[in-house]
DNA sequence: CATGAATGAGCTTTCATTCAT
DNA sequence: CATGAATGAAAGCTCATTCAT
């Protein structure tokens, strides 16, 4: 691969974005230049990983210049760090906006699992993109500042839940709310990440409808015993 | 990417590694080259990806040369895709070997579980190969003939487990075997595949030796709570 | 290295800053503009050569814009035929600030001498720009038309040294002003100009303060020989 | 300029060439392709400098492709240290070459000055390229371990002439070989690797055939009145 | 006048692959 | 079969320069 080691300066135009203070025409349209890039780099680095996607073929489908990634993002890795973390900025975003019903732990945690599940469905660059940086060993996410300060919203609010929960009798309270939490997600995101390997492998395809309508009611049923509390399961001996 | 749609056509030497017929020494020679070579396309792959993944790199780590990987895999895809085919036949192989209790289907049940996610840990290749694999959509995957005809031994295996359990009392009848199967290799892969986003997301490592291990005891835990049987059981309204 | 052809016209406030008209606050600012940038292309093309120099980087320097350098210079080719001919400006203003005492030639010649010599020691910058000039075989010097069409006053001063001192039969009348002007000069500019490659070659560093006052001394010496009167010198048969 | 500090691997078949051993044709062709980008990238090089040299223009003059030279030199650096190397080797090898009629010694002065003044003058690349180098301050010649280690055989042969003119009364004793060395270099080398700046300085052409006759006889002068003994040279008081 | 954004050509370098012994 | 040289396309990136306020 050969990742220079350190991303070079920053983007002036962010700068202003950050500021807001300059709001003219002329930086709006830059704004909408840097947009678009991030936008098209995040779409081809989900499709192809960070080698596989070009540089030029994503300054084409920004309708825009191998330039200006450079003169925004500094370089080729300066600008998937910055897909990675408005990928993270999105997704605390979105689990920031969930509201639950603290009053009803069983529904709230339902929401949960439900809120994941298609946060995954419909946001499948969220997947490729989190698995190519693994394939990276993280190494890109430990040099962004903004990643990883702040710990998911959904672990926190699933606390909660738990919380709640287990004071009305409903979930055993030996379960930690990032066990629980890794278990919702791996699941869903398993499941979707892996399943062209997985269909050859079983040899039949798992991603119709009907089989993901039964694996979202799987993952339900599954968290929901695995917080059942000791009165109704009895561990087999 | 660009990878070339179709792969040429397999070198003379293959026939003969799978024969086994022509036993002299260059023949030795020429198998312990195509080895070579495969052994460290699978090394290489697994860490930087397809695209990533140079050619010259791999055959220097065989201390061969490129040359050879043309004569024996035909391209650089053929490579990787030789690479899926011993991937798939290893760990086939290696369910195989399960030898399970039937007599006892709870510690059997165990068992697949500690297998899986002990073959998970000894092979991280596995996962990432995979993982690259799945970036692809299994576009090489559904080339090879030798992969996805033949389905998991470990599904047919968990079946009878299941089917004993059920029969004792122990599980309840309403899971799959698939179900269960990929509920296993969901916990195991997505913990391990995903630890270094996990890491900064969480702002925690979850790989230390302590976490591992408590998460292992969790999947058991939470795969018996799935299989637990209704009386003792009641899902929560 | 792909220079146009054609050097753009003069930026307006050039014109400006030769008159010195306008004097405004605006004017001032401009000047101080273009004189920082003027100073920073010195520098940077000194250190770098005409192809090395980057536009940016200059500007940079200069804490400027690269749009200023091409409002005021044109282009970088007239950046930097106006850096030589800054150069040239100094240097002749330099040598025209020479008093030298006609009534004692001998002393005036070593005046010449240590003069050549301190400057090409305290210009380092002299050396390197006159050596990438070289390396472009004039082509810049032979745009500009303030360069060259007044011929050296040192060459002239050096003459009048020469005449008195051949009058007074201290010097042989044989010798040149130029030919004693380019000895001067040739011992002084090689030697600081070739310092690196010569360290190298010979195996030792020549730029120490001892060897800089030896070669010194040896040039006054060489060139004191070189302009001895017949009498005392009898060319060895 | 923005050089990488090491220059990369070596070029293979360069080992071929130092050990002889294969002389096969594909390995004379081999080293004919070398050698025409070493010739090549000498011609570009003393042109255009290291900055201003194209590695394509290089390329293609030797007939060959971009992709070689990286094969053979690593980079464009690696290439261009090898140009300076070959510079120097040829040099010491045309010095060493010089045959001195030892019991002439003024005679051998007077060759060594005219081989010095016409090596210069027909290897004009050999005064471009090491001003380029000198402009770099020498940082790639140092790292050559094949330069610099063995000092100049003409300063020694120099050494033993004056060595030999001391002893017959011709030479003073207090000239240095190395000064006297230098001055001969000096004299030379400033005259044609200045001749552009200073044909516009001086308001006349320079290197005219009858102008490089007399400054070739002015350096033989000058270097004898250098070391011309005590008692036919008085030095003016 | 100053300033930030845009432009496209062209740079060095790397890649997978093939040729020729 | 092994080996080193050759090939040409294309990659990431930088450059001088111009546009538009």
């Amino acid at each position: 691969m050969s990742v220079p080691v350190v991303a070079r300066a920053a983007a002036p135009a962010r700068r202003n974005a950050q500021t807001g203070r300059r709001t003219g025409i002329r930086a709006a349209a830059a704004q909408a230049t840097r947009d678009a890039i991030l936008r098209a780099a995040t779409r081809i680095f989900a499709k192809h990983g960070f080698d596989g996607g070009r540089v030029e073929q994503i300054s084409k489908a920004a309708k825009s210049y191998d330039r200006m990634i450079y003169y925004y993002f500094g370089s080729k890795e300066g600008l998937y760090i910055a897909v990675l973390e408005e990928l993270y900025r999105k997704f605390n975003e979105a689990e920031s906006r969930l509201a639950l019903d603290l009053e009803r732990p069983d529904k709230a945690l339902e929401e949960v699992i439900r809120f994941t599940w298609n946060y995954y469905r419909r946001n499948p660059e969220f997947i490729t993109l989190l698995n190519t940086e693994n394939l990276h060993r993280g190494r890109h996410i430990a040099k962004s500042p903004s990643v990883g300060q702040h710990s998911s919203p959904a672990v926190r609010l699933l606390g909660e839940v738990l919380e709640r929960g287990v004071a009305r009798g409903l979930f055993r309270g030996t379960a930690t709310a990032r066990d629980v939490y890794l278990l919702i997600a791996a699941m869903g995101y398993f499941y979707l990440s892996n399943r062209y390997t997985l269909s050859a492998f079983l040899g039949e395809r798992i991603d119709t409808p009907e089989e993901l309508a039964h694996w979202e009611a799987f993952i339900v049923d599954t968290v929901r015993r695995a917080l059942a509390p000791p009165d109704v399961l009895t561990p087999a001996s």
